[in-house]
DNA sequence: CTCCCGTAAAATGAATGCAATCCGTGCTTG
DNA sequence: CAAGCACGGATTGCATTCATTTTACGGGAG
């Protein structure tokens, strides 16, 4: 019966985008207990509580560790199962070095191949979050802030430069979480720097955008290293 | 009677490096079946016949199958299992438009952080390469060739560079492989760009560098898709 | 002759079972 | 009394097994 037409999807899927795998829920499942916090950082796994947590047998969950692992959020350790990965400090600071590297790349890449109509998107993302700023919103205003620097690297047209930005990012989700309060001249100077963003970007100023986009992440990781000095 | 020894071990290593995890073994024979093309792209990757090749069941290479996928080096389609990864013209361009990011700052940054040491070991692998280069010895060539950069981007001092630059060169390993054979011409330009790079090297200009290693890794990527071009 | 469909064999994805290893508790011993 | 050790429960890693889906093959209709 459906045989036919499962058949051409599977084909027009097959040849290049990648499908979507059967477990990808477990997987962001599993992403969002160690990004919210739920599962602290060196703290071993509970594969058995996991399970049922899911209602997954452990052969599943297992190859979504394993993955884990290879994307860095949890280390393997041999007859010793797995841990939640701890976020060091110079950990932490190369990981940002390597983000803010191709951030900074992926502006300059935009500015080189975005089209109008994603600068209008990415202006109205920009006056959306601009908004919630005002009202102090500030959930609404992350989640448009992330939308706006997703969008970028959209625009830069480079599907490795966004996964490989995409996974690192990933890795310092928790830490993000943790330092969702903002100090308000810190929130002023990151929405200033917003604004500068918009600009460059619409003179499509590369190299001005990809600078600051460099120095937006190191502030953002003063703000974060700053977060986490301070317990609370 | 190993149980102290091996408990000391295993907090030693617990609290940062990374642990060998136990079927690295698997991952690493897998990988090598691909890159050396005894899987071709696109074919189908025989779960059965892997198994009593390594010897294992089902269930470990399938894990390690789940962490290829991660890696890029096979793609998973829902009940239809793992296909090697294909590399178009378009992808292989995204990819070697971050590697040579990614090499063009591990450039920069060792000019800023390597030790005169590590500069003496760099010299001595260039020289020992130049020697086969002389000798027309391709394969030794190819594998000081691959120590240098690596040895360039260790004296980056940043782990995630490197992590991500090895996990991205590896996904265009196999077409490496492919472009063994070198144009006389091609071969003596590489040699010099590798002759200048020394040479950045030894002043410390890290801008220079980097922009010598982008150009260095544009030209290898024109090589590759040339030979990808002409079969045989 | 070509195309389509129905059935069997094979493969995938997940659950369960089992040997080996690790961790916590209480006991022994110097 | 402290330190080391042995034993039992719990956990890990892997092999095996079972339902579901896919794929290959043969027959029949147009």
């Amino acid at each position: 019966m459906q045989t036919h037409p499962a058949l051409q999807d599977a084909a027009t899927i097959l040849p290049f985008p990648g499908a979507r795998t059967l477990h990808a829920d477990l997987l962001s499942g599993l992403r969002d207990l160690v990004n919210q916090g739920d599962l602290a950082p060196g703290a071993r796994v509970p594969e058995r509580a996991l399970c049922e947590r899911f209602g997954v047998s452990r052969t599943p969950l297992r190859e979504v560790l394993k993955v884990l692992a290879a994307e860095g959020l949890v280390e393997l350790l041999p007859n010793r199962g797995a841990r939640i990965a701890t976020l060091g400090d110079d950990h932490l600071f190369h990981l940002f070095e390597v983000i803010g590297l191709l951030e900074a790349e992926g502006g300059r890449l935009a500015c080189a191949r975005i089209t109008p109509d994603a600068v209008a998107e990415i202006q109205g993302l920009h006056y959306r979050m601009y908004a919630h700023f005002l009202r102090h919103e500030l959930p609404e205003y992350f989640a448009l802030n992330q939308q706006i620097h997703a969008a970028i690297l959209t625009a830069a047209a480079n599907p490795v430069l966004s996964s490989s930005f995409a996974s690192l990012a990933g890795r310092i989700t928790r830490a993000r979480y943790m330092s969702n309060r903002m100090h308000p001249a810190r929130w002023q100077q990151a929405m200033d720097e917003h604004e500068a963003m918009l600009a460059l970007l619409l003179q499509r100023d590369g190299e001005g955008l990809a600078a600051l986009l460099r120095q937006h992440l190191a502030n953002k990781r003063d703000i974060i290293i700053e977060a986490m000095a301070t317990p609370g």
